[in-house]
DNA sequence: CTGAAAGCGCTTACAG
DNA sequence: CTGAAAGCGCTTACAG
């Protein structure tokens, strides 16, 4: 049997098509007994209303909105931080009737969901300026915030605070009394060397702030860090291998560019009988829900996850309605917790 | 400017609408010469390749599944189990050059995603069965696949042996001597009382098979467990203050629905001086990620999330080809680890 | 290797 | 309140 379209129904009920789709899209235009003639029919030929790709292409609009992020769908999810800004943009974007839809980088050269999905515009999340996902997303010319990443164009953008939160949390070890100080990072290739400005001229935008943050405060104050680092963009093999070389010799503190790089370090100092804190103080970055829960509480630098979601789903609806918001900037700010405090007091000599 | 489409690149070029088709989808049906002209206008125009909503049209399809989850997309991403079932599902997905839309259930009656979003097929994760979602997706006859949910018609089901594990874990207290038992529960309006067949007849499917395997061994052993439960689908406000008055006269041991559901019994019992597992034994149930870092490490029923994204997803993925999977119902087993014990002696008397 | 024809299912002004 | 016309942007056989 043929597929039911409006057309069928049009037949059965003997109005034109376009009166069905009426009693379907827009109730005000047609009668009600009428309409309930013709729902009535549809019912009875299991008709459940109008099909949503003809629906889309006629109306230019999907009621989807893409999200690109770093990684595979896989890696994404993996991230606490990552799953609670999708929940907030999910959540933002259904109460204007949106969906999400995940938008993967894929291996296969003849699908890429980026270039082939319907959508009326998307968030790009925590992205490398190069990705091929980036460049074609930027082709389609569709609506598009960008959010922690490098600019498309000159689409309205979510960033982060990064070099303030930063700052304090290297403020709070100076306090504390730490010299010797290394800090973590992704997007670097360095093996525990001491930091100098060629290190931030390589990295990513977002760890770019973080070094600046860290290292503005602690030279300032005389200290050059120790930086350990991988070129990828995750807690990696090669991280946790320098994090191990680095902890042959270790420093009185770290600073991690993300709780889980604090929480891999601290799990290598204890496996090596290290104390936290009072061999070695910690500082994380996001202040997952994890940080809190862990034992000892781990010091971190706070950003609001939930918020930065709503922004970015705020923003590119907005920008759907042809309003522009303006760049936004969120805030960071240190949470002293219990994985940092006094370095160790060593004996003379 | 007018819109860039097909046309206006073949205008350019000075072939058909057709042949700028095939330059873009089927590259063997036209010289290597003519197609680099075509992509080489297409490229000056601005043309990024055949627009997603009419090929979805025209193909009669979109490269999109869609998911159904519980509750609203924050909810859902709240849950380790349910991100985790989201990852694999994403990951088999984009294996095969499909995208995930995530359908969450509006309170606007204007939208509905489930109705009105264009994909090729979709898996409905752990909904009621009258769910107005669910319904929506029936009527529109798409290929479904669905997990932990009861049937809509006729679909192909992945499910979790569900009364395996829990007996395994009822098992398990009886062994180490209990039996002052309560079980904690969703779906089932329950204060403290004593279990019996009617609340089995309330719960939703997965539940009531837990309690199935949690009350054969218990009552085969002459025990009659405690239950206590929420109506609705989560830890909420009604199961915490529940689990509260049970915990003024409180059991020896309890079994609980989730992981989380036992984290929060366990939490109230410290706040109260109870030592887990010396005071009271407490299993959970997913073996989630956090059931291993707790401290005490929580004895749990594993199930494996991965498994049951990824054949969610190969299922309906075959279902597209036309080839009928047969339902699966996935493994679960008793996890022993620090958060159960012998129950305490107490003074005879 | 290339194109004319027909069609995918729907909606948007507009005229009556 | 209802319908004829035009169109959304693309692809699928098919004929040459």
């Amino acid at each position: 049997m043929a597929r039911v379209t409006l057309q069928t129904i049009a037949d059965e009920v003997g109005v034109s098509r376009m009166t069905v789709s009426n009693a379907f899209s827009r109730p005000d235009q047609l009668s009600a007994a009428l309409r309930a003639q013709i729902l009535d029919a549809a019912a009875r030929l299991g008709y459940s209303g109008p099909d949503p790709a003809g629906r889309a292409l006629a109306r230019g609009r999907t009621g989807v909105i893409g999200v690109v992020l770093t990684n595979s769908p896989r890696d994404a999810f993996a991230d606490e931080v990552a799953v609670g800004f999708l929940r907030a943009v999910a959540a933002t974007l259904a109460d204007e009737g949106y969906s999400l839809v995940l938008l993967h980088s894929s291996e296969r050269s003849d699908v890429d969901p980026v270039r082939d999905i319907a959508m009326d515009g998307a968030i790009v999340y925590s992205c490398a300026p190069r990705a091929r996902e980036v460049t074609a997303l930027r082709e389609r010319r569709l609506p598009v915030v960008t959010v922690e990443s490098a600019p498309l164009g000159d689409e309205p953008r979510i960033l982060l605070d990064d070099a303030a939160g930063s700052g304090q949390a290297a403020a709070h070890l100076l306090e504390q009394g730490h010299r010797d100080i290394a800090v973590v990072v992704t997007s670097v290739d360095a093996a525990d060397e001491p930091l100098d400005p060629a290190h931030r001229g390589r990295a990513s935008g977002t760890i770019g702030r973080r070094l600046d943050g860290w290292a503005s405060v602690l030279t300032g104050a005389g200290v050059v860090p120790r930086i350990v680092g991988t070129p990828g963009f995750d807690v990696d093999d090669v991280l946790r291998e320098r994090i191990a070389a680095m902890l042959d010799d270790p420093p009185t503190a770290v600073l991690a560019f993300s709780d889980l790089a604090a929480l891999e370090v601290i799990g290598q100092a204890r496996d090596r009988g290290l104390r936290v804190p009072e061999d070695l103080s910690v500082v994380g970055f996001d202040d997952s829900p994890l940080a809190a829960r862990v034992s000892p509480p781990l010091t971190t630098v706070r950003q609001d996850v939930d918020a930065k979601g709503t922004a970015a789903a705020t923003t590119l609806l907005a920008l759907l309605r042809g309003e522009r918001r303006p760049d936004l900037t969120l805030p960071t700010s240190l949470v002293v917790r219990g994985s940092t405090g006094r370095p160790p007091v060593v004996a003379a000599g």
